[in-house]
Order: structure tokens, then C-alpha cells, then sequence
DNA sequence: GTAAAAAAGGGGAAAAACACCCTTTTTACA
DNA sequence: TGTAAAAAGGGTGTTTTTCCCCTTTTTTAC
């Protein structure tokens, strides 16, 4: 059965173009185009499911991508949501991701990317590019993740679920050597010694969402 | 140095007799003697750094020990707390778990069975007293842990660390093979296969404070 | 007062995690 | 264009975790 969509976003042409775009995948359809968060919020008050994604826009009237997605981890804390901004500014990067937001696409996104994206949301759970890394990084007021690179904090968030290591290789398309080499360096960084260390460390500072 | 210990009761006469019989424990002394949740949170307000642990009367004037746990969780999440009281009632004890207290004392306890208590909320970060768990087990609405047993709810707490299996077996006086029973019990029950589904169980069933 | 359940303990083997050593390739960037 | 950092991969061994079987003692419930 085909992955659902619900594509919240106030420009109308290029929610319908990304609505043309993802007919064309196999996996993907689009349920509804909402054109600002209060409908989204009208939809799931009206009792309808939630679609196993919602793109949200972060610019919007009525109600914007960063109200959203507060009502929806308040409410909804299992929907699945990724931002889809023109804006790249840090600030919004990471407010959006503390509040539960899956991944953060800018919407010059190649298609190919893009679909990746939604497939690694519906795999892992989330999908974080070099913008939302970078951000985290940069963003991190205490500096306490300062030196984690990109691929580290990706292995960081499959080290919190019940994947052997071996497994997690295969998820990152690499071999379980380099996870070994991940693991280490995270260890020293974090001051931990075991991967319930790892787990703790990432859930105890929002870069895993429970 | 001395663990530091806030009563907060508004029955003067057994919070002063509870200050004496602290005085007679070494590593514990009261800092300071209130007679409602306000004036702790005056303190706190004020500027003042907390104790080691806060013990939280629940019937108490102007400002109760669930809301003072309330406002503790949203302030000083770190600060570590011990409800005490002379009420059994589940309601209570789940929510002031829920709210982050590390654990649920009846006035009528044993003065070493107090002792040991906060010498577990310092050591292991709480102490779940046979009330605590079995409130826990009956009051759970949705039967997640109903079957859990109170020593497999201890054992799952420390499993939320970075000790291995036999360090936990030493801090809970048991042999490694007697921990290794809690845990493939904890397995079957919980559905997970690794330590790491134990943690990210507990945490998301509020068994384990972040 | 007995029966059942929980708690405690155990042997032995396989899998996973961890540690410590290392090399090569790719990327960033000054 | 050189160099540093990141990414990827490797060897070898130890420790920890996990699994599947089992017994005895203690607690709890009826």
C-alpha cells in the first residue's frame, strides 16, 4: 500500500507541481493540500487518520510551520512531519526539530533527494541533510555537540533503536567496520562507554525523538 | 560532605521530629524546614541553590505536593524529590512518579527503611517502595506493565546506565544470573529484543527520568 | 496449609559490543 | 595545490550481552 502524503503549504503552484511530482513515485501519494496549519489542525480535529507524512511549509498565513509542528507534538507526537522551507536560517532549523520535525528540505531540493528523504522518514524515522546538521551543530548553544560530524549524528540516531550494529551498516550502506570507527570516536566525544550511553546522550538532548 | 534535605510538610510537629531523626543519620542534614509548596518555590526563586533531595508532603495548604512537583519537573527537572505521606492512593503516587518524584514514602515507615530510601534516591537516583510499583502495575490504564514485577521494575531502572549486567547485579545484591532472568523475563514481556529496547522502553513509558 | 508464582541462582555456547591498533580515499578550504 | 579533516575500511582480541536450557528457595494467594 502506498506511503500517504499531506502536503501543507500556502503557495498553491508548487504544492500542486510536488502533488504532480509525487504521482510520479510508486510508494507516495498525496492525500490532501492544506494551505496553512489550521486546516491541517481542522483535519485532525475532524477525527480523520494522519497520513504517514505531513510536508510542511514554514512560511505561512493563519497558522506557520513553527505553530504546527508545536500543536502537533503536543498532540500528535507519532505524526511524522518534514519541513519544506525556502528559508534557511538555523534558528527555524532547529526549533522545527526540537519539536519533533523529521528532517528539514529546502525546497531547491533535487527530486531524486527528495525522495530519498521521504523513503528514509518512512525507514528510519527521520532524514537529516547537511543544512539540518550543520545547523545543529552551529545552533547548539552549549557547544555540547560541537565537534559531531554529519555521518556521526546520523549513526547516532540508529544507535537508538534495536539494530545490531551490523544492521545499522547495512541501513547506512556501509560497512560495519566504519560504524566501529563512529561508535569510537562518539564515545570519546560524548564521554560515554557503551551505547546506552549513546542512547541516553541523544535522548537527553533531543537529537533522538522518543 | 553532607547529602542537604528540604522538608516541605505542613504538620510542624512531625517535620521537626523528622529533622531530628535526621540528625542522627551522618550523611544527612535539613537545610531547611517549609510549610508549603510556595515557600520552596520562594526559595528556589530566591536565588537559593536545592538540596540533594526535597521531601514533598502531598496534603498540604496553598500550594500541594502535586502542584510543587508539577512546578519542580518544569523548573529544576534535575532536582531530585521524595513524596511523603500518610495518603495510599494511586492517583497520587502515579502522578507524582509521572511528575518526576523519585519515589513515594508512607509516614509510616520504618526509620531504616528511610534511611535506606534516601540513600537510594543519591546512590541509584530513586526508590520505588512496594507501594510505588504496585500502584505503578494497578494503575497503568493501558496494561503495559502490568505483568512487571517490583524487582524487574528495579533491575529495568539501572539497566537505564552505562553499568554492565554484573555491575548492576552488585548494586542490587544479586548474582549476574539472577539479573539475566530479569532480563529475558523483561524481553518476553516488553517485546524487545536488546538492553537497548529496555531503555528506550522505560523512557518512553516515563519508567526512567532522562 | 498447600499450590502457584516470584525470586534467586546456574551451565554452556553463540552473538554482539567494545578496544586498540592501523591504512586508504575523499572532501574541504586556505 | 597542498594539507588537514572526515569518511571509509581493516585485523585481532577481549568483554559483555544474549540465548536456551535448568534447579532451589522464598513469597504470595487462596
Amino acid at each position: 500500500m502506498k506511503k500517504t502524503i499531506i502536503i501543507v503549504d500556502d503557495h498553491i503552484l508548487f504544492a500542486k507541481s510536488l502533488n504532480g511530482l509525487i504521482k510520479t513515485y510508486d510508494d507516495f501519494e498525496v492525500l490532501e493540500i492544506f494551505k496553512n496549519g489550521q486546516e491541517l489542525v481542522d483535519h485532525f480535529n475532524g477525527g480523520k487518520p494522519g497520513p504517514d507524512i505531513v510536508l510542511l511549509d514554514i512560511k505561512m498565513p493563519v497558522k506557520d510551520g513553527l505553530e504546527t509542528m508545536e500543536w502537533l507534538k503536543e498532540n500528535y507526537p507519532e505524526q511524522k512531519a518534514l519541513a519544506l522551507s525556502m528559508e534557511h536560517d538555523e534558528n527555524y532549523i532547529i526549533k522545527m526539530i526540537k519539536n519533533g520535525c523529521r528532517g528539514y528540505l529546502l525546497k531547491d531540493i533535487e527530486p531524486d533527494e527528495f525522495l530519498y528523504a521521504l523513503q528514509s522518514v518512512i525507514n528510519s524515522g527521520y532524514y537529516y541533510s547537511d543544512e539540518v546538521s550543520e545547523a545543529m551543530i552551529k545552533g547548539d548553544p552549549e557547544k555540547k555537540f560541537e565537534n559531531l560530524t554529519r555521518r556521526e549524528l546520523e549513526f547516532l540516531n540508529h544507535a537508538c533503536s534495536e539494530m545490531t550494529y551490523k544492521e545499522v551498516a547495512g541501513e547506512m550502506n556501509l560497512s560495519p567496520k566504519t560504524i566501529d570507527g563512529y561508535r569510537e570516536s562518539l564515545f570519546e566525544k560524548l564521554e560515554v562507554k557503551s551505547r546506552i550511553g549513546l542512547v541516553l546522550f541523544a535522548i537527553k538532548n533531543d537529537l533522538y525523538q522518543v
